[in-house]
RNA sequence: GGGUCUGUAGCUCAGUUGGUUAGAGCAUCGCUCUGAUAAGGCGGGGGUCGGAGGUUCAAGUCCUCCCAGGCCCA
């Protein structure tokens, strides 16, 4: 009836059979395609690039972005799911330079931009096979075969379109801004290539002097980068930073106060001290005299809160070209740049003296020429770590670049949602942050914390980048910079006359457009050449949601019906990536987030809590042990922790084998179970349900293990609809282990029993309505297992035409299974359970040992009632002849009380401190006084039952324990029909041990032969001769003590001995 | 340096609007049970709740400062 199941489970090899079967079923495409098309739930996925393999991080999101899609699915959804693949930037272009051989630009050049594309083109692809196995393996549902690439034409011709739109909208725009620069590669480099590079390095530190005009007085200035010196436009001092005059070798300085000692004796006389403010304006001979002028304000004495008097004198020499601070002072001051340096960081013939002379290769020079110029004042050499080009090793120079813009603070207009209304007119940045609002963040923290907290700080976009391998920027500059943007293939052709199936650097940057009018596009103007740069990749996967479409020129009715999405899933990382450039762009085009709900999964660490690596090999190989212990145990562990709320975990092979031991074992061997037992009975005839057949049980632990799933089901159904995934599995494991040790234990004679009547159907129909159910509970969570179960228990015997667990429906609360009362009756006999355990426990008397009496002391009518009802489920689990039920506990526990600071303390105030002293002394009479509604007047307060908080005391000569619910009493006493029966279970359990170690199958039936059996242990067995018989399937039970069996053991129970044999 | 998250038992983590024995799982030790289970059950040991102040009748929980770690940004 049902394919007998091998305990010995393995389950990846169990995954790899499953793996074929939906392969053959095609059950992916199925489970997409079999939901309504109008009915769907939008699942974006971010593009990894496939430039290395998957590790753990790439699992985990992986993971969340398999559960979330299944599950939708199955609550009804169609759920589109594409891969997509990250294709350009620098990851692949630095590997393919690796490989070509190519250190710089000028190499690349060389080589020819085309040539250099096209083994980027070639190469970039190169894991995609292994992350596709890597991730079905995994069990995850993601369409490969229609997967996007951004360096699909379609897609970069929807990333114009997204550029053009900004551009239009006025957000583009060209300015500066400095970067790190690589004089050896011609290149900014990106911060990440920054951070690899940072090394100790000697620079000079020297001090110079600048004449004030009109005075015989000089300023003193410290600086680390004397190539910057030709560059000087002007001298930063603080406003409110105290200057002093000092005279010294017959020269007047001002400096600093605060750093008049570090440069300065004792003994120098003080001229004069004023605050900064009195020294601003003041103008200064320059340096040098190579800067065109540009300013008022050039070579004069400037204000910026930036200076600092830690060091250095408390001047800021400023050359705007050349550092952040400069940069940003230049502009509020309009200095206007001066940068006399070439792409390869060499002075040009703007500065004779060193012109083809390396910026850094100058220093040493420019001291010279300043010494003999008398305006060195101090000249040292300090070590500090100083970023270097991670390919050369070249110290980096700052340096402003000009770059293409996104502008956060343009105006845009339009109709806010989510609520109706007029259009309204906000900055794109005010826009961007009212779209986050209205996101549901995993963890919630992360939208008004770290993602909120960067929009608000959030500077313009810097867009461009001067590489090769991207989308280019579709800006077209004439001679005299008027610009032309193309929005789309079409739009090319008709300026050019030029057809293009591919938008990549190497094709476009031929075109020249032709016109003198850009709306009619008359070919015999002026003539426009491509801007140089390509487009940050972060740009193209911000644009994911219209490019994955080729929108606006195709599928505009799937964009429309998809935008924003329902869900996204990424790590803490996107904050500033994906989830940020998704936000602009959307916020730039439609005025809406792109997304409505994110998971935001932490990163993973190695088990040691050291960042996984390689070099340490501090973790197993994410194949390896997926073949190992399997996907389904190693997403169950990921999704089990605070990595779906954001915060790290460490990884822990450990971990994943106890999910292994704590779910999929037990639920292994539940079916296990559910099968053996119900191939057997239908062989014998004598099971008349069916699978597929409904039967309604009256059974209570039947009815109470559906009402159990009913909480289950409602309680993930709350917790998925919030995304708290880590919510979920504690429910699961929970729920296993109502099953398995509860449920299955509690039921096991039911199955067991030979009899064929209606009460063992009900136990089949039920497991097998739990089973089935749970499995598709499970099936987002576990879809190895859950599936495997679906095909055992319902597609190969029932043929169903739902050939897989997840294209069946997500199951559903039933109010008409759930019984609170019943939940509530079930726990509170497991507690009376668990009382009586404790206390044979704590006596040291062993459950095979039969005992008189439990008494069950409950504190109200009802749960008497539930109690009773509970007798022989009681009986059973704690070997006890006869169980009583009774409201009255007076003979086995004294009251104490303690305050309930809950009601007392809000009407006690200061009081309640003594008031608590005086309840602790309250004596039993007294309590029990209050608890029977008699209220107590202490003076400051009088007590009612609320008030109270009762404790049992229980006196140590009985064997009583007591919670707040329950007061459980055991009789201890052991006569002799007890100890005789006691001595037959110690048999059996004797012989049972004996039968699994003969190999015997649990249906096999044995004779059973006991050799030198002392007195009073023949007594036992022959009293209980037919009880035994059955428990151990024994055809005969004899005292013989000439015969032999295969296998025996012999058994002492205090002092009660005998040897026993079974035979087959 | 700034932002943010985290810090609770040996380990991994829960801990409601502040309310009085601070919990669970794993590990460990002892006992026990077992014809579905590689399991299960009961108990013991193990805590300055990162630290210091403050608010309050009452703080793991709220406030301030500090310390440590992670991530992001400088």
């Amino acid at each position: 009836m049902f394919r007998p199941i091998d305990s010995d489970a393995s389950f990846p090899s169990l995954e790899e059979r499953i793996l074929a079967l939906w392969e053959k079923d095609n059950a992916f495409r199925e489970s997409v395609s079999r939901r309504p098309a109008e009915k769907s739930f939008v699942f974006n996925d971010g593009p990894p690039f496939a430039t290395g393999l998957p590790h753990y991080g790439h699992l985990l999101a992986g993971t969340i972005k398999d559960i979330v899609p299944r599950y939708w699915t199955m609550k009804g959804f169609r759920v589109e799911r594409r891969f997509g693949w990250d294709c350009h930037g620098l990851p692949i272009e630095n590997i393919i330079q690796d490989q070509l051989g190519l250190n710089t630009v000028r190499d690349i050049q060389n080589h020819g931009v085309g040539n250099f594309n096209e083994a980027c083109r070639a190469g970039v692809l190169k894991y995609t096979q292994e992350w596709r196995r890597t991730v079905s393996r995994m069990g995850r549902w993601v369409d490969f075969d229609n997967e996007y690439k951004t360096m699909d034409l379609s897609f970069m011709e929807s990333v114009w379109w997204v550029f053009k739109q900004c551009f239009d909208k006025g957000l583009i725009y060209q300015g500066y801004r400095i970067q790190p620069y690589s004089p050896a590669l011609a290149t900014s480099l990106s911060n990440f290539e920054v951070n690899q590079g940072y090394r100790m390095r000697q620079d000079p530190s020297i001090t110079v002097s600048f004449p004030l005009e009109g005075s015989d007085e000089v300023l003193l200035v410290w600086t680390t980068t004397p190539w910057t010196l030709p560059s000087n436009l002007a001298i930063a001092i603080k406003e409110d930073l105290e200057y002093t005059l000092v005279s010294h070798q017959e020269k007047k300085y001002w400096i600093a106060e605060s750093r008049r000692l570090s440069y300065f004796g004792e003994n120098d006389p003080v001229l004069d001290k004023v605050m900064g403010k009195a020294l601003l304006g003041r103008r200064y001979k320059p340096l040098f005299e190579y800067a065109p002028y540009m300013s008022e304000r050039q070579y004069t004495l400037l204000a910026a809160d930036f200076v600092s008097d830690s060091d250095g004198t408390g001047a800021v020499h400023i050359a705007p070209s050349f550092g952040e601070e400069d940069f940003q002072l230049g502009m509020k001051e309009s200095l206007g740049l001066f940068d006399p340096l070439d792409a390869e960081g060499k002075f040009t013939h703007l500065v004779p003296e060193w012109t083809s002379v390396g910026a850094k290769d100058a220093d040493k020079s420019i001291i010279h020429h300043l010494k003999s110029q008398n305006r060195i004042f101090k000249h040292e050499t300090f070590e500090h770590s100083y970023p270097h080009c991670w390919r050369t090793d070249v110290p980096l120079l700052y340096r402003a670049q000009k770059n293409w813009f996104l502008a956060l603070d343009k105006e845009l207009t339009a109709v806010p949602e989510p609520v109706e209304g007029p259009a309204v007119t906000k900055t794109l940045k005010q826009w961007m942050i009212d779209s986050n609002q209205q996101i549901r963040w995993v963890p919630e923290h992360i939208r008004d914390g770290r993602f909120g907290k960067w929009l608000d700080g959030a500077r313009d976009w810097n867009l461009s980048r001067n590489r090769f391998w991207g989308t280019c920027i579709p800006v077209w500059i004439a001679e005299d910079g008027d610009m032309i943007c193309v929005g789309s293939r079409e739009e090319l052709e008709a300026l050019s006359g030029i057809h293009v199936e591919d938008l990549h650097k190497h094709i476009v940057d031929e075109i020249v457009l032709k016109t003198s009018d850009k709306k009619t596009f008359n070919a015999k103007g002026k003539s426009y050449k491509r801007t140089p740069e390509v487009l940050d990749c972060w740009f193209e996967s911000g644009s994911m949601p219209y490019a994955q479409n080729h929108y606006p020129f195709e599928n505009r009715e799937v964009f429309e019906a998809s935008f924003p999405a329902d869900f996204i899933a990424e790590g803490l990382d996107q904050t500033r990536g994906w989830f940020y450039t998704l936000t602009v762009l959307s916020a730039a085009l439609f005025q809406k987030p792109a997304m409505k709900n994110v998971i935001v999964n932490g990163i993973i660490l190695a088990e040691d809590g050291q960042k996984m690596s390689k070099r340490l090999r501090n973790y197993p190989d994410p194949n390896e042990l997926i073949n190992r212990v399997g996907a389904d145990a190693v997403r169950l562990f990921m999704i089990d922790s605070a990595a779906v709320k954001g915060e790290e975990l460490k990884f822990s092979e450990v971990g994943v084998k106890n999910i292994v031991r704590a779910v999929l074992l037990p639920l292994w061997n539940s079916l296990s179970l559910f099968t053996t037992y119900a191939n057997a009975d239908a062989s014998k005839g004598q099971l008349t349900w069916k699978p597929g057949q409904d039967l309604v049980s009256q059974n209570e632990l039947d009815r109470w293990i559906l009402s159990d799933l009913q909480s289950l089901l409602s309680r993930v159904k709350v917790e998925m609809e919030a995304y708290r995934l880590y919510n979920v599995v504690p429910a699961l494991v929970e729920f296993v282990d109502d099953l398995t040790n509860w449920y299955i234990r509690r039921s096991r004679r039911r199955f067991w029993k030979s009899e064929n009547d209606q009460d063992k159907n009900g136990a089949y129909a039920t497991l097998y309505r739990i089973l089935v159910d749970f499995s598709k509970v499970l099936a987002p969570f576990l879809p190895f297992l859950s599936e495997e179960i679906y095909q055992i228990l319902v597609r190969e015997p029932v043929s169903a035409t739902t050939v897989s667990v997840h294209h069946c429906d997500y199951p559903v609360f039933d109010p008409a299974l759930f019984d609170e009362t019943l939940n509530a009756k079930m726990a509170l006999a497991r507690q009376a359970v668990n009382l009586g355990r404790t206390l044979r426990a704590e006596r040291n008397i062993k459950n095979r040992q039969p005992l008189k009496q439990l008494i069950v002391v409950v504190r109200g009518e009802e749960q008497r009632k539930w109690m009773v009802s509970f007798e022989d489920l009681i009986r059973d689990e704690l070997n006890v002849k006869s169980v009583e039920v009774t409201l009255d506990e007076s003979s086995f526990v004294k009251y104490k009380a303690k305050a309930n600071f809950k009601t007392l303390g809000s009407r006690l105030g200061k009081n309640m401190k003594p008031v608590a002293d005086k309840i602790a002394q309250l004596g039993h009479d007294d309590i029990q006084a209050i608890l029977e509604g008699r209220p107590l007047d202490l003076g400051e307060v009088t007590l009612t039952a609320e008030d109270l908080q009762v404790v049992r005391e229980v006196s140590p000569d009985l064997a009583v324990t007591a919670t707040p619910e329950l007061t459980v009493a055991l009789d201890t006493v052991v006569d002799e029909a007890l100890r005789l029966e006691m001595l037959a279970r110690e048999t059996i359990s004797r012989i049972q041990n004996l039968r699994k170690e003969a190999g015997l199958a649990v249906t096999d039936t044995v004779s059973v032969l006991l050799k030198g059996s002392t007195p009073l242990l023949r007594q036992a067995l022959e009293a209980h001769l037919t009880y035994i018989s059955a428990e151990v399937l024994a055809s005969s039970v004899r005292f013989d003590e000439s015969g032999e069996g295969a296998v025996f053991c012999d058994m002492d129970v205090e002092g009660e001995q005998a040897r026993i044999y079974v035979v087959a």
